[in-house]
DNA sequence: TCAAAAGTGTTATGATTACACCCATGA
DNA sequence: TCATGGGTGTAATCATAACACTTTTGA
């Protein structure tokens, strides 16, 4: 396949802010320039799988919310040749990332989502087609929680939404909004080392998100 | 691009039903079975230009709502060589099909969305793929006016919301709905040659629309 | 006792739903 | 005059938004 590759987009939320793994190239035609971390397939292996061992050679994780954005397919995205490139993104919890930091770590940087370089090729469009599918995939599904830390407490999930969202939310409303939906599992322990009262800690349940949308919930934010 | 192709879903809505068009093949492997009109993108153009040619080499037509769906790539899929595909569906108005019919016509049927044959390669995953984009779609995004007649009437715009998404709507309701977000421009006619009532046409306007999601309007149906 | 965040209560407004009903027209 | 769809009215219910308020805790 010396004409497909995958590139993509790894969005991480880590102290209130939103933020993407960039790679910077070392040689080639982009030497010096920031750009999405992205790879060829192999013959034999379905795209999805592709970006899947992309992901565990840069991050070290597996398991990660991974999600097709489409094919990118101007004719003159590449310089050297024409190849189409399928984009990606993928969720993940920082504290993992910090932990099993991948092997390539030492090229890829976290970078404000709002703070962006100019990137390789047509990488700017990707990543700015990534954080518009975000926006818009994160009050139709379920799929935040894979920013947070397992246990979290609701304003860091509110924080969370803000930051992806752009705006600010009212506690109050938030809070009972999603609890009414019934998807998160509060745990019997509470913050620790908080300098004021200590939130509830809570889980987000896929299997009861599985029996409800069985039932016709569908998740809306 | 020896090894990505492009496959497009076009539908149609045709007295009340909601239809696909298929090609069956004449020759090659697949022989005999149906499929979703596909083809093979040239070294120079865009992969959305690509589709654009294909359907207007089937159908005859320009300027038709299209979009992108996403790759897809599991490694057998195509059974002679590793080809990824680049899905694609399109709304197109019937009456004007009717008129034009593209020159492989006499290979091409539509099929009612709910009796679709089995279908060469990964068709129908595409095909399925398909119709869960354009439902969640035409509940986001004013494209369902893309499948009806320039000039339409509120029942009618209802009845295709119902084929679509498959359930049956409330008319004094979803007639407030609709008018209230102000999207339709009520045409100085009505319809004629009926044997009821003569209901107001209506027709979409795009600009209307772009002023209001430019001042943070989104529809939502 | 104060700051900071946790968490509850209340009210106004607007959207949604369900359904009864009248209107216009050709057969 | 009847069937068929066009079109309006209304009341109950539910969701949302705005914001005032109480609670808990460590420093």
């Amino acid at each position: 396949m010396r004409d497909i590759t995958i590139d993509c987009t790894v969005f991480g939320f880590d102290n209130g802010s939103l933020e993407v793994l960039l790679v910077e190239h070392a040689d080639g035609i982009t030497k010096g320039e920031w750009a999405l971390p992205g790879g060829w397939i192999t013959e034999k292996e379905h795209i999805d799988d592709a970006a899947k061992r992309l992901l565990y050679n840069i991050t070290g994780l597996d398991n990660i919310y991974l999600e097709q954005l489409k094919a990118f397919g101007a004719p003159d995205r590449y310089p050297l040749a024409r190849v189409i490139t399928v984009g990606y993104y993928a969720l993940i919890k920082r504290a993992d990332y910090n932990i099993t930091a991948g092997f390539n770590a030492s090229d890829a940087k976290w970078h404000r989502i709002d703070n962006i370089p100019k990137l390789a090729f047509d990488h700017n469009d990707i990543l700015n087609f990534s954080i518009k599918q975000l926006r818009k995939n994160v009050r139709q599904a379920p799929i935040g929680f894979s920013l947070l830390p397992k246990k979290f407490t609701l304003l860091e999930l509110m924080h969370l939404y803000e930051e992806i969202l752009g705006y600010e939310m009212d506690k109050p409303n938030f809070r009972r909004k999603f609890l009414k939906m019934g998807l998160l599992k509060p745990l019997p322990e509470k913050q620790e080392n908080v300098s004021h009262r200590a939130a509830q800690l809570y889980e987000f349940d896929m299997k009861i998100y599985e029996k409800l949308t069985d039932k016709g919930f569908s998740f809306e934010f």
